[in-house]
DNA sequence: CTAATATAGTTGCATATGCAACTATATTAG
DNA sequence: CTAATATAGTTGCATATGCAACTATATTAG
């Protein structure tokens, strides 16, 4: 067997997902809303869109998420005059407690991936890591739709 | 914002979920399954909680992933007469050309993820992904049922 | 030996996700 | 201006996944 970058990468994702649900169960949110709402937060104002942008997310995904985040009341969707499709999205008051509950989460998830990388190691691994997802999405996007590359 | 590695490693994740469904389509397996298959191949008699433990999956996911390769024709059960309640498993003459597509698709995304990566650049990274699964899969597992950590 | 427990797998349910078709609105070409 | 095209979101469908309850078989305690 080659290397094993895939399976662990895998792993990693398979568990921060359980971890997430459970950690965020509290407040009725699971993995699937967490990066959403982070975004949302540190963005106020920002789409849908140019969050599934961001997180190299599916449209439909984002939207769900979203509408979840909504639903609990965490997120408010501001209708923009001059342009009726879109809505600029806003973490609630209450939301922002779930912001604060969530960072704290999310920091020690990081903390146990890392617990034994030094300082100047995380840094450089986080950068790689950086680098492939870039290739992986780049690939895959490449190849969407009309099978010549369009951006 | 601190890290993002858990943000690379869904990008990462993700994105090879579409690569791998799109790759395999021709055989009619997905993402789903190629690990499996190639556990199988790995190890010809093993059990499927043996590969369950080997990925760090779900038992119900592995059976579901089996079960399609069985359908498929790819991988035969074979009953242990001295314990009935298990199978071992092993890839079928027809499911051999699949596995070797598979590897050839599986060395592809490896070598897209790995693009720009010196050998010894490549070989650190997945020492430490390897390590950042294992605090992951850890973290999650001691904290399984009963509360009190447990093997 | 018999009852309690452990182990291997199966299955219903819930969630996260991507895709594609769709709607509504905005922009561009002629 | 009008028709064609683009953009933002929504929604039905399919797949991968984990959990928990379940069945069948095996092992262990007494």
């Amino acid at each position: 067997m080659q290397t094993s970058i895939n399976k662990q990468a895998s792993i990693i994702y398979r568990n921060s997902h359980i971890y997430f649900d459970r950690e965020l169960a509290p407040y009725h949110i699971g993995s699937g809303q967490q990066f959403f709402l982070l975004r949302i937060y540190e963005f106020p104002g920002i789409t849908a869109l140019e969050i599934a942008k961001i997180g190299h997310y599916d449209k439909g995904t984002c939207a769900r998420a979203i509408s979840k985040l909504c639903e609990l009341g965490y997120v408010e969707r501001k209708l923009v005059e001059e342009d009726k499709r879109s809505s600029q999205l806003y973490v609630s008051t209450k939301g922002k407690e779930v912001v604060r509950q969530t960072k704290i989460v999310l920091k020690k998830w990081n903390d146990i991936l890392c617990n034994d990388l030094e300082v100047e190691e995380q840094r450089q691994l986080e950068k790689q890591l950086e680098k492939m997802a870039d290739h992986a999405f780049s690939y895959i996007n490449e190849r969407k739709k009309g099978s010549i590359c369009k951006k």
